[in-house]
DNA sequence: CTGTATTTGTTCGTATGTATT
DNA sequence: AAATACATACGAACAAATACA
């Protein structure tokens, strides 16, 4: 489930890779809403600051569109 | 500009000096926030800790003041 | 309309590991 | 061996935009 793991890929980088699995097979739509930081954060226990890496590497990939005060939506919609 | 060169003063030394030479030059009044630990890892192509190290020599020389979550400003306001 | 809660954005504090000098 | 420097990661406080009761 969380697998995220230590070792020599950072786990910023495993999440991002997670992420865009889950958009590429459909998982998440364009349009759909990313789960929360928090939720991300709960979910495979890691710091806000591994959470918000990841999703910026996603957003300036063009795979998300996030907004202040809102949230994170797969882009495409 | 004030660039940080590789040699034999380390690069905390020599970003302390172009801070402090910023302050005594009046381009940073006592009460004004210093660039953020980002900006400054930006503008000097420096990692985060070098930024630190500056920054902390400043800070013991009472030349400025860190507040956690807000930033670092120029001392004497 | 008025707060309160949620959510993202930004900042500093700390620790660990690796590589280089 | 020791100091320097980089990258990663977790934690905490502060801030602003949005959503909601």
């Amino acid at each position: 489930m969380g697998q995220i793991t230590d070792g020599p890929v950072p786990k910023y980088r495993q999440l991002a890779e997670i992420l865009r699995a889950r958009i590429e097979a459909g998982e998440l739509a364009p349009g759909d809403p990313i789960p929360s930081e928090t939720a991300l954060e709960a979910e495979f226990d890691l710091a806000r600051g591994t959470i918000r890496k990841a999703i910026a590497a996603l957003r300036e990939e063009g795979v998300i569109v996030t907004t202040r005060g809102k949230g994170s939506y797969v882009a495409g919609a």
